[in-house]
DNA sequence: GACCAGGTGGCCT
DNA sequence: AGGCCACATGGT
């Protein structure tokens, strides 16, 4: 007997008024657990909450009641944001970013939980993203509650706190576990308050993150930005640095924006692992390499 | 079988 | 403050 709720063949539909393209939020380095389960059918969990979404011309399919949609995956999508509007708001003389917000028109930030942000981006240092994915989808077979057919929520820090070392080891966390165990003392302990970092200052969210070990000011930034809504915080790792130094002749791409910086990281990182899937024909219309002629 | 991966902590100056 | 370096493991 299944511990789960039997799938509900509930289904709603709803219209997004802008931005709203499943692959590319599932597969924009933010979230990990996303899944394609049909061609074009894409399954995204959050706590004990899993939804299947597929787009319907205009409309997309959702198979939960519109009353949870309301609850649950309005806040999960950001829906509140309107995404069109921030890329309209790209600088005009800003090419490189015109170019990639183009090539990212769909992605949303998702909105996720706390908790599991912390960790898998804890894991994220030194993999790739398909290690990372493996990385969390053993924890959550191991450790986690099942919420559907061959689908598990995100352990809770009790139980992986519950876990050995050598369990955690298995799931490929390598030199990682003590940071691991470190987030999950911290959240059980309550030094750590998910809840009450809500209503932190992005300057003190970062300080009070950056307190678990392997939390370093790209990790934190990660979670400010994926977990609490903080759209403005731009974290800069090895894809960004690059596609600095190549398009921006080593400047910070985000200077001139005050308030979107942390989604136009996220395009530009997108485009960055497109234009490594297909260096060639990924990209239709070639960026000019070197200095741009960006103001001030 | 190299080389690299959504970095960080702990050393050194 | 800033420059090195080890770190476990898996993907390409």
């Amino acid at each position: 007997m299944p511990t789960y709720e039997r799938k509900r063949l509930t289904a709603m539909i709803f219209e997004p008024a802008d931005d709203f393209d499943l692959y590319k939020m599932a597969n924009s380095g933010q979230c990990f657990t996303a899944r394609e389960e049909a061609p074009g059918t894409w399954r995204f969990i959050t706590g004990e909450h899993t939804v299947r979404l597929t787009r319907r011309g205009a409309a997309v399919e959702a198979d939960c009641t519109a009353a949870e949609w309301e609850t649950v995956w309005r806040r999960y999508f950001d829906l509140d944001r309107n995404y069109a509007a921030v890329r309209r708001a790209v600088r005009p003389d800003d090419a490189v970013l015109q170019r990639c917000a183009a090539a990212g028109e769909g992605i949303r930030i998702l909105r996720q939980d706390p908790w599991e942000t912390t960790v898998t981006f804890i894991l994220s240092q030194r993999k790739n993203i398909p290690a990372i994915r493996c990385s969390v989808e053993k924890l959550k077979r191991r450790f986690g509650r099942p919420v559907g057919e061959e689908m598990w929520a995100f352990p809770t820090p009790e139980a992986l706190l519950r876990a050995s070392d050598e369990a955690l080891a298995r799931c490929a966390l390598g030199y990682r576990v003590p940071y691991v165990r470190d987030a999950a003392d911290r959240a059980v302990s309550g030094a750590l308050d998910f809840a009450a970092l809500e209503r932190e200052d992005d300057a003190g969210l970062l300080e009070k993150l950056e307190t678990v070990r392997g939390v370093g000011r790209k990790v934190a930034s990660c979670i400010s930005l994926f977990a609490y809504g903080r759209v403005d915080c731009a974290p800069v790792d090895v894809w960004i640095r690059r596609m600095q130094e190549t398009y921006y002749g080593g400047a910070d791409p985000f200077a001139a924006y005050a308030c979107h910086a942390g989604i136009y990281q996220q395009y530009l990182f997108y485009f960055a692992q497109q234009e490594k899937q297909a260096p060639a024909g990924g990209a239709d219309v070639p960026l000019r390499r070197g200095k741009p002629k960006m103001t001030s």
